[in-house]
DNA sequence: AAACACAAACATACACGTTTGTATGTTCGT
DNA sequence: ACGAACATACAAACGTGTATGTTTGTGTTT
């Protein structure tokens, strides 16, 4: 159940650890808690530190960007030394890849979440891309902003991240479908839709870089919505 | 009319120089031309050895991208020695800024090169959506895609290159609103349908760093034609 | 027009900071 | 007592900036 061998292998990733609480990557220093008083586990040990050296890992990728990321700043971050990081982790890549994946799962089941919100109508189209649009715009996105563009580059971690984001683009899309399905839209039109919204999400993302104007993008969602639903009227 | 001191000063961009032929920093290695038989003066000297260093620039910012990028090999590239290039540019941030800004200022001159076409009805709503997927699908949005990740982190990047963007953008609207006035849609309509086409060409660039699918976005790009149209026929 | 001085253009070499990986030592749970 | 978890220390590589040396064009003087 829990690795074997203390010689951390790049291309065998472990096992992701069960998490402690969920990720909150965007608030401030959180630096070490108080020691707890009750005795650990080295299960509990292990996973309570990986999840911080990961939780540190995104917050710094958010706020200093792939290249500036050094592990020194992350262990000092997550509290920890950097024997212990390298303890847990082969070393940078190995990190900052287990790090998305992580957070891209948990994106994945929050949106599996919203669609029990969907199913019993407590949510509608345009909810749905107000959320959209929230994840990428926020810390969520400028994260795999930086790992795309490093990724051109660094094939390893391409391919680490490849099938989380394919997973999170089916979780999308599944909810996707009950908005269109209903309305008696053809599934591959539906995917066509979302497929275009997510698109204009990144763009979007991407020129909120340059581009601090919340009120520019708050009326370009909004005529996207109208365009949504006169594919949902016109069909 | 040329710089005054040997000193490069990072705060105080040089003159562009002029250039000795249009950039091309997609093909091969390009590696040094045979030296020229006849004498050159110092600022044709001075010309093309700048040109060179920023193509170099772009050519790597491309294929290796911003972190990657060392000044050792753009100036292998360009046929130089480090030494020439910190003679002509304060340092890399310097280098970097310089290039990028003449790639967008050359795509600017395209762009306006290309309204010409379109006020003699040579070229057609369609062709010109085609032709900015084209901008953004090669190296010209890569290099842009780098930029923008690294000046989410560095502030003075950011500064330079922000101008040369939103000249791009204005005259890409100049254009555009020739397809939509003539049909009787208001300025302000195309304009939101104008960012909105760039940002879902921006989202699909990213995109295609991770999913290389020429089909499925050749596909988005059709619907998005249908939409666009549907704007200029429904108003 | 030839010789000169001067500065720009270019090249070489060094020195510093930064960051990563490894190797070794210590604490803690089992 | 044994190994996992964690900490400390070291070494090597890398890239940038700077300092210094060499060549080449240019304007000036005679």
């Amino acid at each position: 159940m829990q690795a074997s061998s203390s010689r951390i292998q790049k291309g065998q990733p472990q096992t992701t650890p069960t998490l402690v609480k969920p990720l909150d990557f965007t608030g401030v220093s959180k630096v070490l808690a108080p020691a707890f008083p009750t005795r650990l586990s080295q299960d509990e040990r292990s996973n309570i530190t990986r999840t911080r050296l990961m939780n540190a890992t995104l917050a710094i990728l958010n706020e200093s960007g792939y290249a500036r990321a050094n592990l020194a700043d992350i262990a000092k971050r997550a509290g920890v030394t950097r024997g212990a990081l390298h303890h847990h982790f082969a070393g940078k890549d190995d990190l900052v890849a287990r790090s998305v994946v992580l957070m891209l799962d948990q994106a994945t089941a929050e949106i599996e979440h919203l669609a029990l919100d969907v199913s019993q109508n407590r949510i509608m189209l345009d909810g749905f891309v107000d959320r959209i649009w929230q994840m990428f715009s926020g810390p969520l996105f400028m994260v795999t902003l930086e790992h795309v563009t490093e990724a051109r580059h660094n094939a390893w971690l391409k391919a680490q991240l490849t099938p989380a984001v394919r997973q999170f683009h089916a979780s999308l899309d599944t909810i996707w479908q009950r908005f269109f399905k209903t309305r008696g839209v053809d599934a591959a039109t539906a995917t066509d839709a979302l497929n275009a919204t997510l698109c204009l999400m990144r763009g979007m993302g991407v020129q909120s870089v340059l581009r601090d104007d919340p009120a520019y993008f708050k009326a370009l969602i909004k005529h996207w919505k109208q365009h949504l639903h006169s594919l949902l009227d016109g069909a």
